[in-house]
DNA sequence: TCTCTATAGTTGTCCTACAACTCTCCGAGT
DNA sequence: ACTCGGAGAGTTGTAGGACAACTATAGAGA
């Protein structure tokens, strides 16, 4: 099916419906298929054109609404949020850094400077629900936009249950695609931020003279709940800028 | 009717059914009516107690999943999400601080350092779209919880086509709720984020030693888009708790 | 003890209908 | 010519019932 100009193809492995719908609707979105503010089709059209049933527009509708890209008004339509130019960082999105660093237009990439197995630490294996005997895979990597470190990320990933195989992957290549290739990506993450003064953080040249970061203290959740990885990402002060759209 | 101890009565003139058994079920999960990652009841149970479709729930357990609250899964059912004790507010949603404290069972309290009618900057004027010759109301503000401040706040407020009745409750009361009251309260907000070291912030006894504050740069806008209010707000670091709740 | 299967329970999607709300337009009255 | 109000069309919100897709559990069978 062909929608706006974009090939729409319901995928029954993946993900439900809505949310194959919402992803869709997203990229026409951003892609400004509509200007900023104007009234995009109503659902009984979307219905239409998706061949789905109402309540599934609904629901792709209102998780875009809590995204903060359009806004619904009871009676009158659905709307594009009208910002202008805004990046939108999309800190809601789970998504990995590099991915975000490419979507505000920069060239990503990771100098991993350590990599390890090893014994969890108490609040490591509190994290991760797991033993303080179960090993697990420590790195330390530097994310880079256009060459310069932007964030210094300190991961844990519970390794229970993945094969070496999996594990070699890790100090090679994105940590998510492995998982990914297992069935193991996680679908949720819960974070916490913090502002953070520290002369111990950061290394190499790129290493700020001001210690100051914004810390992303997150832990990654498996869709049956389960976590997968924690840890804390440091956004050097001023090199990356976040920006949030709220909305009630 | 009476819901595992608290009175839901859907008000006709408010929010839409959803919102209000949102924000209903919101509080129940704040006040810990459910264990940590306890299974909450199913939708079809909760239609029937609050006597509402099915519809009407799914539309309430979305918005709270999107607010981190809860994780549905599919064929189980709905979890509320693990959380720690403090002081906890999802970037992503517009409230007021003060409601934010309230929820989490603390006394918020607003002390106003400075509040004056004035003509705008340069970046000022230019953020909330006015010419430099309209006035435009500033204050500087503590938020407190239970005595404690947790934030300084920064704000100027566009007031053309605002009753000076509407100005005078800014110095006493809400601003929110000021707004509120005359059909101007914002929907949205546009934030960036930074970590911020410095002695030139706050005032008073619980000004902190250390100087770092978590920055929220706002503009907040209305419903049709235009912006009603700009400052930034300081969040003493380590005295409230930013959550971001991130999903696929 | 372990594995597989049947089954009940839960969320996802579909369908139809109507209520509640918004916006536009047109006519009555001034 | 202008204002006001009401009718009507269009859109989102809620209702109710049905089935599909998925999950968790208990029980049968090896």
């Amino acid at each position: 099916m062909s929608i706006g100009k974009r090939e729409f193809k319901p995928d029954k492995n993946k993900a439900s419906l809505s949310n194959q719908i919402r992803d869709h609707m997203r990229a026409r979105i951003l892609n400004q298929e509509w200007q900023p503010g104007e009234k995009i089709p109503s659902e009984f059209v979307l219905a239409n054109d998706y061949q789905v049933a109402r309540v599934t527009i609904r629901t792709a509708l209102r998780m875009l609404e809590s995204q903060g890209l359009i806004d619904i008004r009871h009676g009158s339509g659905a709307y594009t949020t009208n910002f202008g130019k805004g990046i939108r960082a999309g800190l809601q999105e789970l998504r990995s850094i590099s991915e975000t660093i490419r979507e505000m237009g920069f060239t990503p990439g990771v100098v991993i400077r350590a990599s390890e197995l090893r014994l969890p630490n108490k609040a490591e294996a509190e994290e991760l629900r797991i033993s303080l005997d179960e090993n697990i895979f420590y790195m330390e990597r530097a994310i880079t936009a256009d060459g310069k470190v932007v964030a210094f990320s300190y991961d844990t990933v519970r390794i229970t249950d993945l094969s070496q195989n999996v594990i070699n992957k890790f100090s090679t290549g994105s940590v998510f695609k492995a998982l990914e290739a297992v069935g193991k990506h996680p679908v949720r993450a819960m974070s916490e931020i913090h502002a953070i003064k520290s002369e111990l953080i950061g290394w190499g040249p790129s290493k700020p003279k001001s210690g100051l970061y914004l810390q992303l203290k997150q832990t990654h959740f498996l869709r049956d709940g389960f976590p997968i990885m924690t840890g804390s990402t440091y956004f050097v002060e001023g090199r990356f800028q976040f920006i949030i759209h709220r909305t009630i």
